[in-house]
DNA sequence: TGGGGGCATAAGCTGTCCTTATGAGCGAGG
DNA sequence: CCTCGCTCATAAGGACAGCTTATGCCCCCA
């Protein structure tokens, strides 16, 4: 009765729950900026927008987040942590957009670049944005395949440069080494092998039922080839996400590239489990036409890749 | 003349170049599902407008993202990447819906949290979504602060739970150690200090300009105490994603938390430098009042911290 | 040859977010 | 002392995005 009626969160999907894109854009530029008005300038919209914005944030999350004083508006100490996490949304978003970006794939691309599926989801966002940073004039195309693709598309010249995973050079194909892609056996912290003191033999690994990717995708035909024959499946699940999951709540031991759970190896909720006798790791390339090494923003984005 | 308006990206912040989180949950709902009127039965909502939404992020976009079938929806290869990034964002959402449905800190929560900045803000969010996926109607309140702020709440019974950083433990309080904070020096990959053979001594670090928070915050903090005596800046930046960035665009070292990151390590955006003589760690734990062991949720989610 | 699942289109409604216009608190300077 | 300049809040109106319902077409299968 007296309770109103603001208790219970929204139902639905966490877009419900959580602000927009453009209510956390709003609110790290207040965050820098000390000031509403001045937030909402840099944003080109106006001052009553950018203060009604922020209070339905606000009355949406339950949390005061800005003092407002006649002089400026500063973080509350909840306004500081919803910030911080909303830099990570933002930071994500950033990548998202990089990536999209390149994959609109104008023709009119001062780079073309083409590169594997592990590349150009976990690293290439990276090195785009690092690139829009120092060249904010590049535009960047990106095509995705697997290694022959890219290999093709070099060939016939329409990328400039490539990125590929895997043991051998394509014929016709200079390269160079700039990221290792090692996949990992990790565990929730409960499980035993969390606490093993010697590293897992690759027999004891092979004879274990994983929690792994479906047959046919890149982590599973490198773990087959590592382990000279074919992994045990405890669970086949379509996505990275799903077998992440899986894995944090206990479901058993998964094998995933290290790139895809450096969160959750950072913050406990999985612990790798080392392991001897398997060759897990596998080189990313960078690679361009024999003789045709890129010059221009194709080695810009070559020196970011290397150091 | 002959090319449309639609050539230029919009214009503005991220927000209106990145589709909202609405439409990012439904496309990976479709990709899991394979079908768009599943996904929209999934949401709540129905086909029709899943279909337009999907339509409208590809035109957004600029690339088709599904191939729709009368069979049903599967993700075309840009899809499949867009689809990754966009799971990336979504994750970093429910990190902030996890954290900030702590923070609106209902009186009714049956645990109730109070913990530091540096683990509120890397550290928490994934162990409540662990915790979430453990025991879904555990409600947890979290409270902010520094650790004597911690450390009154637990004795004043006013919490069940804390977390602190530092070096000792406060009075009247038990602890176990959850995790380690490291600072670690970082530079872009062009800097010298990436190509150096041995580490870094604490004199070439004290002696050294460096790309620093501003004084008072906890890194600073911490890394004065480490060199004895005081970082010379060489800039001043007053959030982790502006020295982060500085550091990327190769202005100088930068000293960071480990866990601010890992990221842009992985993908080599910076790289990390050696620094010998030098206690650049310092040890998180969990911590109650002496005698009362958390219980229930409490000890649950000390469970998913400790392993 | 229906039936059912899939997707697309059209028309109408609603709510969100923007704008402009205005007012009120606080501090600095003539 | 008063006014200017900055801050934020409120009110009223308009534009647009996204939802719904209603429909149609396509394909496969029984």
């Amino acid at each position: 009765m007296s309770e109103g009626g603001d208790e219970a969160y929204p139902r639905g999907g966490l877009a419900h729950r959580v602000p927009d894109l453009g209510a956390l854009e709003l609110l790290l530029a207040v965050a820098r900026l000390g000031s509403l008005g001045r937030a909402a300038r840099e944003l080109g919209i106006t001052q009553p927008a950018a203060s009604s914005r922020i209070r339905s944030m606000e009355r949406q999350l339950g949390v005061a987040l800005v003092d407002r004083s006649p002089r400026g508006s500063r973080l509350t100490d909840a306004g500081a942590l919803v910030t911080d996490w909303a830099r990570r949304i933002m930071e994500a978003a950033e990548a998202f957009d990089a990536g999209a970006q390149a994959l609109r794939g104008r023709r009119d691309s001062r780079l073309r670049v083409a590169a594997s599926m592990t590349i150009a989801e976990y690293l290439l966002p990276g090195w785009l944005i690092a690139l829009r940073a120092l060249r904010p004039d590049t535009a960047v195309s990106l095509l995705a395949g697997n290694s022959a693709a890219v290999a093709e598309r070099l060939l016939a010249d329409e990328a400039d440069l490539g990125f590929v995973e895997g043991l051998s050079l394509p014929a016709g194909l200079d390269g160079a080494v700039v990221a290792h892609d090692r996949l990992i056996v990790v565990t929730a912290p409960g499980h035993p092998w969390a606490r093993r003191r010697g590293p897992l033999s690759a027999g004891e690994l092979a004879s274990t039922p994983l929690i792994l990717r479906e047959e046919g995708s890149g982590t599973r035909q490198v773990l087959n080839a590592a382990l000279g024959g074919l992994a045990r499946p405890l669970l086949e699940l379509s996505s990275t996400t799903a077998v992440k999951a899986s894995a944090v709540s206990g479901a058993g031991p998964a094998v995933l590239s290290e790139l895809a759970v450096g969160e959750e190896l950072a913050s406990r909720r999985l612990v790798s489990v080392p392991v001897e006798g398997v060759r897990l790791d596998r080189e990313l390339r960078a690679v361009w036409r024999t003789g045709h090494r890129p010059t221009g923003p194709g080695r810009e984005l070559l020196g970011l890749t290397r150091g």
